[in-house]
DNA sequence: CATAATTATGAGCAAATACTCAGGTCTTGC
DNA sequence: GCAAGACCTGAGTATTTGCTCATAATTATG
């Protein structure tokens, strides 16, 4: 397939408003695309044809294929990273069980829309460093946040905070990620009572 | 791509030693390319090469390419199922807790080796209905028999037993999946430890 | 209105790759 | 030792697909 993406700027920029307009209509026929048939099976040609454009203009906006998927994983990491600063700041010291509760929903409402791209995103996007820098780079800040909020809350009662952040991190991404994405509708409720609780009495010894 | 599969057997039977020994050489072929390159990248002409045979025999023991992921997939279901029965024979009534680690241990177990070939099964896999039954079966059978657990046990202070088991299951499952085959180094033990002490803190209440 | 710059087009190329088949080599059974 | 069947071979085919390029259409500029 490929691996090399070395022409990074397919053209300088776009000047016009029908050019950004185009580039929009092609982000988003490529989300409907991957989400629908995946990574491999969505093809260049038919995220044209969805945009309603032709093949020679794709390749105008985007060096590549991969490209493509690396500015739509770039777009949703911006938003967690959007999402992330933002209860930063509104977490004041509270229970922990509210904090938790707040991060939860955070996950949750960043991966409600389009989950099967998401899927398609995290499982098969080519993994090139640029991007995989970003994506260690969220989660560095997470980890870290949430190890200083364990660390100087007086609720919790956990010793290697390090691994407890990494744990929890992981695990809310994931558990949503799945389920989310899932074919067995869960009830999100559900879902998010149970895991603040499990996170919240961990972390209470 | 594909997405026939009508030809389910390729031919009729091995009959000979050197047959058995050519699928089993496929096999392990198969799992080593499409832990290297994944599962799109991982070409059948790059496994018969490095199983040391030619394309065409190959296509004599699997009827196309989907045949083989599932084949290894099929495999490592049969694994888990075998640790998951023989977990529920050895955890006799005892602390909800040593029953978690057993339950851990067991899943950490059956994803050490090879973790780059389970990424790719899990994500990439083709989703055939016969598969999917499979995988359903496995894991409604766990869910089943940790929510019986949960109602059944003196420690266990917990009403949504059904969302619990679910959560527990697929936290475990999940969390493995992705620190085993993860870039990063974590310490397994580590792993282990806060795992279950999340897990059994969680359910007692 | 004329010229240049930007944007759009889509038939077709080059490469990759799943898979076939005609014809070999080896094993078995008598 | 000799057929018959089981097993193996690998060059080649058919198809898919990412992507190019010569050309046309549209828009900006003066």
């Amino acid at each position: 397939m490929s691996a090399d993406q070395r022409r990074i700027q397919p053209r300088k920029q776009p000047r016009q408003v029908r050019a950004e307009l185009t580039r929009q209509r092609i982000l988003t026929a490529a989300a409907h695309v991957f989400g629908e048939h995946g990574y491999a099976a969505g093809t260049t040609n038919r995220i044209a044809e969805r945009a309603g454009i032709s093949i020679g203009s794709l390749y105008q906006y985007f060096p590549n294929k991969d490209a493509i998927l690396a500015e739509l994983l770039v777009r949703h990491l911006d938003d967690g990273a959007a999402i992330a600063e933002r209860l930063q700041r509104e977490a004041l010291p509270g229970p922990i069980e509210d904090i938790f509760r707040l991060f939860v929903r955070g996950a949750i409402e960043s991966h409600l829309d389009e989950p099967r791209l998401l899927r398609v995103l995290l499982e098969q996007a080519p993994k090139s460093t640029d991007v995989l820098v970003k994506v260690e780079r969220l989660k560095t800040n997470l980890v870290g946040y949430l190890r200083a909020l364990l660390d100087g809350h007086p609720e919790v009662r956990i010793t290697d905070t390090e691994t407890a952040a990494r744990l929890i991190v992981t695990t809310v991404e994931l558990v949503i990620h799945q389920l989310v994405a899932d074919h067995e509708p869960v009830d999100i409720g559900c879902l998010e009572t149970e895991l603040v609780a499990m996170l919240t009495r961990y972390v209470r010894g």
